[in-house]
DNA sequence: CCAACCTTGACACGACCCTGGTAAGGTTTG
DNA sequence: CAAACCTTACCAGGGTCGTGTCAAGGTTGG
C-alpha cells in the first residue's frame, strides 16, 4: 500500500488533517477512498498539497481564493459575466460632450460588436 | 454640473452611498473627485453601477469575489500560479516552462473572446 | 452665513470563514 | 478484542464581509 491515510499525510505534508478535509470541501485536492471510506492520499496528492501550501503563502491567495478560481475555470458562463463586465470600461474619450455620451456609448458597443464578429471569423478560419 | 453626487447617484441605482464607497474600496467602480473631494457619478459609472448588480444577482457572486477577479486580470503572476498549480505541473518556484505559459495566453485570449461576444449578443438582444 | 450637502474614520452587528476540538460510531491490526 | 486508527457532524472562537449609523470636520449654494 503506497498511500497514506489522512494522518500521516498530514504529518509529511506540514497540513493538519483537519485542514486536509477542508482542502478537499474546497474541491481543491479531493484523495481516493477505501472501501470503508478512508482517503487514500497517493505521491500526486502529496505533492499536490505541497505546492498549494507553496502556492499559497508565495502569492497571498487563501484557499477560498484558489476554490473561487476554480469555480472561475469550470463555470465558462460566470468567467464570461466577469470577462464582459470588465471589458465594459469604456475609457470615454473627455471630449465627448454629456449630450452625446449616449451616442457615444451605441456607437462604441457597434463597434464592439464588429470587432468581435471579425475576430471571431478570422479565429474560425485559422483552424 | 452634470455629474452626481453620491447619494443622488446612490437614490437612482439602488446602491446605498456607504455601499458605493464600498465597491470603491474594493477596485470596481472609482468615480471621479471634485476639486474638493466629492466624488462625481457620471453616467457611465452609473451603468456600471447598474450591471455590477445584475452581475452580483444573476451569477451569485460577491463584491469581494469580483475584487478577486479584478486582481487576478491584473496580476498576471498569479494567474499563472495559479493555472500552473490546476495543470498539476511541478509548479516549482524557479521553473515556469514558456510552453505552458504561451498556452495559458491562449487560452485567456479565448476565454476573453467568448466573454466579449456573449457580453454583445446579450446587449444586442436587449435593444 | 447657514442648511444641507460631502469627506474619512470608527463602532456595531449578524452572517459566514477558518481552524481546532470533541463526540459517537465504524475499521484495521496485532 | 482492544488499541489506534478512521468517518461525519457538530460547537467554539477569532476574523472578515456587508451594511447601517454616527461623529467631527470641510464645501456649497441660496
Amino acid at each position: 500500500m503506497d498511500a497514506l491515510t489522512i494522518h500521516e499525510a498530514a504529518s509529511t505534508t506540514g497540513w493538519s488533517a483537519r485542514m486536509l478535509r477542508y482542502v478537499e470541501d474546497a474541491g481543491l485536492i479531493e484523495p481516493q477512498r477505501s472501501a470503508a471510506g478512508y482517503r487514500l492520499y497517493g505521491p500526486e496528492e502529496l505533492q499536490r498539497l505541497r505546492t498549494l501550501r507553496e502556492l499559497l503563502d508565495s502569492n497571498a491567495v487563501s484557499i477560498t481564493e484558489v476554490g473561487f478560481a476554480l469555480r472561475l475555470r469550470r463555470d465558462e458562463e460566470l468567467s464570461a459575466a466577469l470577462a464582459g463586465w470588465f471589458e465594459e470600461e469604456p475609457a470615454r474619450p473627455a471630449d465627448v460632450p454629456p449630450a452625446d455620451w449616449l451616442l457615444w456609448e451605441q456607437d462604441k458597443h457597434e463597434k464592439l460588436l464588429a470587432a468581435v464578429t471579425r475576430h471571431a471569423t478570422e479565429l474560425m478560419e485559422t483552424r
